[in-house]
DNA sequence: TTCAGTATTATTATGTGAAAAGATACGTCA
DNA sequence: TGACGTATCTTTTCACATAATAATACTGAA
C-alpha cells in the first residue's frame, strides 16, 4: 500500500474523481465510451494527465480497457460510485492528513518545526512542506514570524463548532440572497436524486460519514452557485476546512433524514427562485442542526434578536 | 535600491515594522532605550532576526545605536512613526506586487504559467514560486488543475467593489455582535489618536492613501477583535486583499472626514461596550462609504430587506 | 539579574541537475 | 472528422549540496 501510494500521484486522485463526477453528470450508462479529449478538455488539463486518471480508475475496476478503443465505464449504480470515490479517497491519506489527525488526538503539540516533522515522518522535506502548505492553504496551520509552524484550534472545541455555526447563519443565507446567484441545475438535479437515494434506504442504515459527505456537498453547492465572490470564496474555504477537520458524531437517523429533507426542500425553493423563502429555510435548517448536535446544545449562540440590517 | 532590496530579508522589513509598532504600543519616547530580548520575547523570535530589524531600524534613522549599549528609538512623534512604516513599505515592493500592479494594468494577461513569470521578471524560480505563494493566499491566484495559475478578478471591477461591500455589510456587524467580542482598549486608543490627528490637519491636506491605510487598520482591528475565529479570518483576509489591490480614487476631503468621524463614533460605542449600537453604525458606515465612491453608487445592492435571522 | 556581544549549533532557503509529469504535434485507424 | 497511440519538447518536481538564517549557549559588563 504505502509503495502503491508512492507511485500514485496525489493529483490524479484527485482528477480520477473529477473524471468520475463528470461521467456521471453527462449521465453516462455502463459501457459507455469515456473519449480522452472531451475529458481532457472538461478538466482543463490535457489528454496525458487523463490516461493517468483512467488508468487508475481502471486498475479501481470502475473502468475497462480495450486496446486500439479506449476506457468504457465498468459500473452502473450510484452506489457503485460513492464507492468508488470512497476508495479513491482512501487511498489519498496524504501526510496532510496523518499530521491532521496526529493533531486531532493530541499526539503532537501545537506548534511544530517542519524538521521535526521529517523526523518523526521519516519522509523528506519537501513531502512535510507541501504537507504545510496544504494545510496553512486551509487555515488548519499558520506560519509563525521566526521558524514555527502553529496549530489554529480545530473544529472540535465546543467553541469553534459554536462559530462554525454563528459564521454559516450569518454567510449561507447571504449567499443566496447575493444578486447574480445561478443555480446549477444540472448538479442541483443530480444531488437531489443522490439525496433521494440515501433517504430510500431502511432505517437506520445510513451511515453518518456518508451523510456528512452530502451534506458537505450540498452546502459548498450552494456557496458555488452565490453570485458574491467573496460570500462564495470564504464560505468554500470553510467547507473544505469542516470537510477535513470534522469528527464524526453519532447522530440518531431520524434527523439525519430530517436534515436531508430539508436540503430538498431548500434545493425546490431555489428551483423555482424562491430566493427570499430558501434562505429564510437556511436559516431554520442551519439552526435546527445546531440542535442536533448533542455537544453544542444549549450554548451561548444569541437567539433571533437582530439580523445585519436591523 | 536593487541591490539593497536583494540585500535586506523581507521578512525583517515586516518585523521592523512589528517592533515599531510594539514600541509606539507601549508608550516609547525618543531616547528610550529598546532591550533585544524584550523585543525577542514579544515577537516570538529570536534575538538574531531584532538585531537585524534593529539595525534595519537604525539604517533609516528610526535608532540610533550606542556601542555597549544597544539601540534606542530615534524619532518621537506619530507622524515620524508613520513616515518610518511608509518608507520600510517601500522597500519592500516584492515580486508579488509587482506583479499585481502588472495585472492590474493588464500588461500581463489572466492565465500565466511560473516559467513564464521567470522569463518576464528574469527572477529566480524560487523567487516567482514565494510571490505566487503569497499572491494565493490572498486569492488574487488560484492554481488550476494542470500547471497555469489564474488571476481572479482584481477589485476594480464594478463588481467586484459592489461584492465586497456586500460581503462586509454582513460581516463586519457580526464581527461585533460575536460573543466574546473583547476590544483591545490600548491599540484603540492608539488608532483614536492617530485619527484624531488627522482629521486636524487642514482642509484639503488629508491624502487618499493615508486615510485607505487607517481606513484599512481600522476595520481590521474590528475583526481581529471579534470573538468570533471564522468571522474574524475571512474578514482579515478580505481587508488583506482591499490593501493589496485597491486602487486609489479621489474622494473629496469632507467625505474623508466623515468617514474618519464615524469610525471614532463606533470606537466610542465599543468602549462603551454598546455593541448592538456600535454594529449599526458599521452598517450606516458601510452604507454612506459606498455612497462616497462615485464608481459603485446607485447600483444593486439591495436595500435593507431583511437581516439574517428574519 | 539583565543586558549586549560573540560563538556554536540547528534549521531553513537557495541553486543545480536529473527525473517525472504535462502540453503538444503527428501518425494512423475508424 | 474524431478517436487513440506515440513521439517530442517544455515545465515542474525532487533530491542533494551549499549558503543563509535563526535559535541557543556563553561571556563579561552594568
Amino acid at each position: 500500500m504505502t509503495d502503491a501510494r508512492r507511485n500514485t500521484r496525489q493529483n490524479h486522485l484527485e482528477l480520477a474523481q473529477k473524471v468520475l463526477n463528470i461521467a456521471f453528470e453527462r449521465g453516462m450508462k455502463a459501457g459507455d465510451h469515456l473519449p480522452e479529449q472531451g475529458f481532457s478538455a472538461a478538466c482543463g488539463v490535457s489528454r496525458t494527465p487523463i490516461r493517468s486518471a483512467f488508468k487508475l480508475l481502471e486498475e479501481n475496476g470502475v473502468l475497462s480497457w480495450k486496446e486500439e478503443e479506449g476506457y468504457f465505464l465498468a459500473i452502473q449504480t450510484r452506489e457503485e460510485q460513492a464507492e468508488a470515490v470512497r476508495r479513491l479517497e482512501d487511498l489519498e491519506d496524504s501526510l496532510a492528513r496523518r499530521i491532521l489527525s496526529d493533531r486531532a488526538e493530541r499526539r503532537i503539540g501545537e506548534v511544530q518545526s517542519a524538521s521535526a516533522l521529517v523526523r518523526r515522518y521519516k519522509v523528506s522535506r519537501n513531502t512535510v512542506l507541501n504537507a504545510l502548505k496544504i494545510l496553512s492553504r486551509d487555515d488548519i496551520v499558520t506560519q509563525l514570524p521566526g521558524r514555527s509552524w502553529a496549530f489554529q484550534p480545530i473544529l472540535d472545541s465546543p467553541n469553534s463548532v459554536e462559530d462554525s455555526v454563528a459564521f454559516r447563519l450569518t454567510m449561507e443565507p447571504q449567499a443566496i440572497l447575493a444578486p447574480r446567484f445561478t443555480m446549477d441545475f444540472k448538479r442541483a438535479g443530480l444531488l437531489r436524486s443522490q439525496m433521494e437515494d440515501i433517504l430510500k434506504l431502511r432505517n437506520g442504515s445510513i451511515t453518518c460519514s456518508g451523510f456528512r459527505a452530502i451534506d458537505t456537498e450540498f452546502h459548498s453547492f450552494i456557496a458555488e452557485c452565490s453570485g458574491n465572490r467573496f460570500i462564495r470564496g470564504s464560505l468554500l474555504t470553510h467547507h473544505r476546512l469542516r470537510r477535513t477537520t470534522q469528527k464524526d458524531a453519532s447522530i440518531p437517523d431520524f434527523r439525519l433524514r430530517q436534515s436531508l429533507e430539508e436540503h430538498l426542500e431548500i434545493l425546490e425553493s431555489l428551483e423555482r427562485n424562491q430566493f427570499d423563502l430558501a434562505a429564510d429555510q437556511m436559516v431554520l435548517h442551519l439552526r435546527k442542526s445546531r440542535v442536533r448536535r448533542p455537544e453544542a446544545a444549549n450554548r451561548g449562540i444569541p437567539p433571533m434578536k437582530r439580523g445585519v440590517q436591523s
